[in-house]
RNA sequence: GGGCCGUUAGCUCAGCUGGUAGAGCAACAGACUCUUAAUCUGUGGGUCAAAGGUUCGAUCCCUUUACGGCUCACCA
């Protein structure tokens, strides 16, 4: 008989149930998640996107039925030009205007803030991230919340009076909760000057234009985020959302979303949790933030396979900050995962053991970008894949050829890993780990008349007998032959990785020469 | 000033809706005629920051303190 599975402790099911418990029996939980695209969606932001989708999917998995909602605030005041962005001078002439409203640099999208938007779109599937996408501007610019934002009008002082109880200094006594981008020049730098007690907001801008703009018809007027938020929660009846440290202070715009959302609009607050930043560790010269540079889901993508990256936040504990590393720990976490993975494939015969694997697995299941393989993936530790494929030039064929038993369905995954693998080779790995083969025919090290002999011995030993026998019953006759030869171990390899590689240093020896396999191996060395 | 988070083996951390602590690396010992932070086996190592409280029982809950980090009080 076997043992029952544990109910889960882990981060995403206890959010789902506490959902599920806090807001009652529902038709439907609406989770949300959203960011300003001013500028390169970064990995830090993913963290947001990834939090609410896992705890999204752990609802669905309970067999609630979710929405999943993300909304891209692209009528936010374009407020500085990040370092990252090719034409400054060009971003520049458009600050203060929305976002939306500032053009592509590189001319490919409609606009500045689509570009950022869809960067990150098209990259979202590949990792099992497929939400339903809000364009705030269309809205706003559309009318749709005109009468969100009479209500915030009509509670004028209430929300003063919320919003002032955090403050430094109170607001000034002219003080709207609206915000107007000028008609005449589409900037924000504007002053509202009266309302009528219905749709009709009177603004004057710094660039002379005064008028007075209709709230059903007009595109100009916006809800400040403090006020936006809670009017957006009511507006799509947000169950759930996850926000940054920055948002969950006292006093900070959670706080005052919470009474806004419960006093003027009549909705109770989502459930929500705090999510901390993560850092970047390694990644030579590209990624120094100092150089303005952004890590984006794009380039560790490049470096991690998806479910990797699922694992890495799926594994971690929403308000701790972790780093996505560049360098040697890539290795540490491949190694984490594969090692999640086959504990999930390997189910526990005590209740003890079960509690300790229904950790992993259901790290393991939410790591997984859509249903969790019948058949454990191919495995191969990364070290060895990346050895395989320098002696391949990065020739992932030849590789899969070389090893010969992957299967089919597994090919894609393998595929997958191997293209991150080369990339981190050549893009992030130390100088020492990494080796190309010798050219054949370019010239061997000097070296004395009886080491050339040792090692062309050598090469004769591989090509007659490496691999009829195990690997380290062959290193030993490595071993005879240096003794043979009168040649110190130590002098030996050398002789052979420069031979092999033109460095004094590689991976193991023995091992490594199977890797290159007999025939390559065996002609680098005669 | 307020809030949040952290303080667990030398290091990095896991363990937390309570049942007298775990991993990896490091260290040490042994094996291996060998080398990338990359062989295998084994061992040692922690008053779980401190003090109180609740409990049959606390690393885990509550209170206080110390130290560290972040954040809000301008905008989003």
């Amino acid at each position: 008989m076997s043992i029952e599975r544990p109910k889960s402790t882990h981060w995403a099911d206890i959010t789902a149930d506490k959902i599920v418990r806090e807001r009652g029996p529902k038709e439907h939980y609406t989770c949300a998640s959203g960011i300003t695209p001013s500028g390169t969606v970064h990995i830090g932001n993913f963290r947001e996107i990834i939090s609410v989708e896992l705890v999204a999917r752990a609802l669905a998995q309970k067999g609630e039925n979710v929405r999943f909602i993300y909304s891209w605030d692209e009528y936010d005041v374009f407020r500085k030009v990040p370092k990252n962005m090719p034409k400054q001078e060009l971003l520049e002439t458009y600050l203060r205007k929305p976002i939306t409203l500032v053009p592509d640099v590189l001319g490919q999208e409609e606009s500045y803030a689509r570009k950022n938007e869809k960067d990150l779109e098209d990259l979202l599937p590949l990792v099992g991230i497929e939400p339903e996408y809000i364009y705030q501007a269309k809205r706003y610019r559309a009318s749709l919340y005109a009468q969100g934002i009479r209500t915030a009008l009509e509670n004028r002082d209430v929300i003063r009076r919320e919003l002032d109880a955090h403050r430094t200094s109170p607001l000034a006594d002219n003080w709207w909760p609206a915000s107007v981008f000028c008609t005449a020049c589409d900037r924000d730098t504007t002053r509202v000057t009266g309302w009528d007690g219905e749709w009709g907001l009177s603004y004057e801008c710094d660039c002379g234009n005064k008028e007075t703009v209709d709230l059903k018809s007009t595109p100009a007027v916006k809800l400040p985020w403090r006020i936006d938020w809670p009017m957006r929660w009511k507006e799509e009846g947000v169950d759930f959302e996850p926000a940054g440290k920055d948002h969950h202070s006292e006093g900070g715009s959670f706080d005052t979303a919470k009474l806004t959302g419960k006093e003027v609009y009549g909705h109770e607050p989502p459930v929500t949790f705090q999510y901390d930043f993560i850092r970047i560790k390694g990644g030579a010269g590209k990624i120094s933030s100092s150089s303005g540079e952004v890590v984006s889901l794009k380039d560790v993508l490049e470096v991690y396979q998806p479910e990797v990256i699922r694992y890495l936040f799926a594994g971690t504990r929403p308000n701790s900050e972790f780093a996505i590393s560049f360098d040697l720990d890539v290795l540490k976490v491949y190694e984490d995962y594969d090692k999640c993975e086959r504990n999930y494939y390997q189910k526990p015969e005590t209740e003890k053991a079960m509690k300790k694997w229904e950790k992993q697995a259901r790290i393991y299941e939410l790591s997984q970008v859509r249903d969790v393989p019948e058949t454990m993936p191919y495995q191969i530790q990364i070290r060895h894949l990346c050895n395989l494929l320098q002696t391949n030039s990065g020739d992932i064929d030849a590789v899969i050829d070389f090893l010969g038993d992957i299967s089919e369905d597994q090919i894609e995954k393998f595929r997958n890993r191997a293209e991150c693998a080369w990339f981190w080779v050549k893009n992030y790995a130390p100088e020492d780990f990494r080796f190309s083969l010798r050219e054949a025919g370019s010239p061997l090290p000097e070296m004395s008349d009886n080491e050339q002999a040792a090692v062309q011995a050598l090469g004769k030993l591989i090509a007659d007998t490496m691999g009829t026998m195990p690997e380290k019953e062959w290193g030993n006759l490595v071993y005879d032959l240096m003794a043979e030869h009168n040649i110190e171990s130590g002098d030996f390899f050398t002789l052979v990785y420069k031979s092999l590689i033109g460095k004094e240093k590689g991976p193991r020896l023995i091992s490594f020469l199977h890797t290159i396999g007999k025939e390559k191996a065996s002609a680098l060395l005669k």
